[in-house]
DNA sequence: CAATGCGGTGGTAGCGCTGTCAATAATCAT
DNA sequence: ATGATTATTGACAGCGCTACCACCGCATTG
């Protein structure tokens, strides 16, 4: 019942075994942990995989490890650049791996996210990368019942699933908030759009420096739920104003918003920073060369996403990291557009 | 010798099928092709499977019928904006389907490409989608290979694999071009970087253009093989002014150039289009809040990948397309920055 | 009325690989 | 030298599902 080689030519590791002379089972753990095997059989299977073109099939691998070499990627929008750059980090950094990525959209649906968590139960992925801290019960529970690491990205938590990389929204917005304070600036207004977890603690992070200074005035805040653009930038900013025409400093959400914004007191005539400061966020590449140069601050994204890919494949492999959860902090980038002393 | 359920708590065919009553390969027909089932059946397996919560395990349906629903895609940047775009569009038309999506990054190497072409093949994906036409005649063969639907996409040319969504990049650059030529515009500049396959098409339809006005004159071409960024675009136009103190147009082959290049005419107090008209590519959101609103090509990124995606699936279960390469075209969208007419 | 077709269903036999455990060979401590 | 330990190897039995073919009963046909 010695089963010929498929017609497709396809090469099986019973082949492979067979012309480097050992059992299908010392060529499987060649593939697997080649230590294992004496140096002598080693590079005879190795030969012989080579010579045939040998790859290994990774559904029946799977099917008989009961684990797969998946790694499930979870992020809220391909559109959103600050996105690309996280995940540029993860295929890098599991780039040279043997796990392969299977990244998947919530576009910003906690419900959506518990789905598509549920589809990758499924599938025993070897690890899982979810966005953010703020999961329905149902989703944790599931996280918590799947048996691989996981690690969360964006944002940090008091209670992380198992590992965490991110940076403190609220710090950042609240450093934002104190270096405008400190340049004398009073009436900070704040622009938001697309109010997701982590722009909603941007939010808290901008009010609770107001607060401290004594400087809150809601009439400031303007928020909308519709995704962020740049033109939204500047239709924000011209809400804004209409509430608060006092206002000299305006802290965007994003870089986007803050183009629009830069944009909108162009067309204005309005003069950055001499009548109104502006601030972004995450220091896209763009605004260091924008007229005037706009602040913002800058975030570890392509890191977080290597660092978050590297922990967890070490995890996968049994080498957990010396501590769950990385703060990769932030660094505010002060441009001409925040620039100006004011008296 | 009846297995029992496994330990992890998964629900496997079997269970479903002696649920609902019937054996498990009328349960597993259920899944793949509910027509062939008794009206009565198609219920009974329905009610069951999600009463169990069923889901199918997916490497042992790849092992078992000798193919994966899995497509692959190659994009050569995560990076660039345009192809998020894209991907944005092939997720959302794969979103309900049993397919799923295993993207990887080519990093703009056709050899790159060639061996995550390999190993796809070693997968046997469903389908692929691969960037452009200027694969290896290795990666070709191996794409010819394998059996089944291939889309390219990003452009067109005169050999499909199998089909193809994009459009004429040499075109698009030839009607931006004419566009200046018809307003009179003459020392029409040329600002390139990175120059995969699809930019040295738009530098083509450049050429032809000025060639066929007699205003050709390879002092108004700069490019650079470093990848494209804002500042980048400041800088070229710099350069480019240096050799052409008379240019009186700049075309730059993305957005991200001709934002630097506004924001160095800002600099350097240049009017636009009064002293130097600018058109972009790719008409990001943007460039039409830009101050003036930069002119620029619109591309249906979106509906190429949304397209690219249906007519792959459709393909893999056997409906094949009425056309195989469809272009989408392209739309000058002309703005201030490039409508001031020239006497 | 037997022959034919067909929708619906089930049994058998794997898909290509690995977990488990036993067997053997090589090395070590006593 | 002997038993005990460790490194290396192999046999067996599936992982959960589907391809393939056989079968059943009913309707259609000459």
């Amino acid at each position: 019942m010695a089963r010929a080689r498929t017609s497709s030519g396809k090469v099986r590791l019973t082949e492979v075994a067979k012309l480097a002379g050992v059992s299908p089972i010392t060529a499987s753990r060649f593939f697997r942990n080649p230590e294992a095997l004496s140096p002598a059989k080693r590079e005879r299977v190795e030969n012989a995989a080579r010579q045939l073109g040998y790859v290994p099939d990774l559904a029946a691998r799977a099917l008989a490890s009961r684990r797969t070499e998946v790694v499930g990627v979870l992020i809220p929008s391909f559109t959103n650049n600050v996105f690309s750059d996280v995940l540029r980090g993860i295929y890098d950094g599991s780039g040279e791996s043997r796990y392969s990525i299977q990244l998947v959209n919530t576009d910003y649906s906690i419900l959506q996210e518990e789905k598509l968590l549920r589809l990758f139960k499924a599938q025993r992925p070897a690890g899982l990368v979810v966005t953010g801290i703020n999961q329905t019960a149902e989703s944790r529970a599931i996280l918590e019942s799947m048996n691989c690491p996981i690690v969360q990205i964006m944002e940090l938590g008091p209670d992380p699933i198992d590992m965490m990389v991110g940076f403190s929204h609220n710090a950042a917005a609240f450093a934002v908030i104190s270096h405008l304070i400190g340049l004398n600036f009073k009436r900070i207004g704040f622009l938001g759009a697309r109010m997701d977890p982590r722009v909603q603690r941007r939010l808290e992070g901008y009010t609770d420096a107001m607060k401290r200074a004594a400087l809150y005035d809601p009439r400031l805040i303007i928020t909308t739920p519709v995704p962020t653009s740049v033109t939204m930038g500047g239709t924000l900013f011209a809400d804004l104003l209409m509430k608060a025409p006092d206002l000299d400093a305006v802290f965007c959400v994003n870089d986007d918003l803050a183009l629009g914004t830069l944009f909108e007191c162009q067309r204005r005539r309005i003069q950055v920073p001499e009548d109104i400061a502006i601030v972004g966020f995450n220091d896209l590449e763009y605004v260091a060369s924008a007229v005037p140069p706009l602040s913002s601050v800058r975030t570890n994204r392509y890191d977080m996403g290597r660092i978050a890919i590297t922990m967890l494949m070490d995890a996968i492999e049994g080498r957990p990291p010396a501590a769950p959860v990385i703060d990769l902090g932030f660094e505010l980038m002060i441009r001409r557009s925040s620039a100006a002393r004011r008296v």
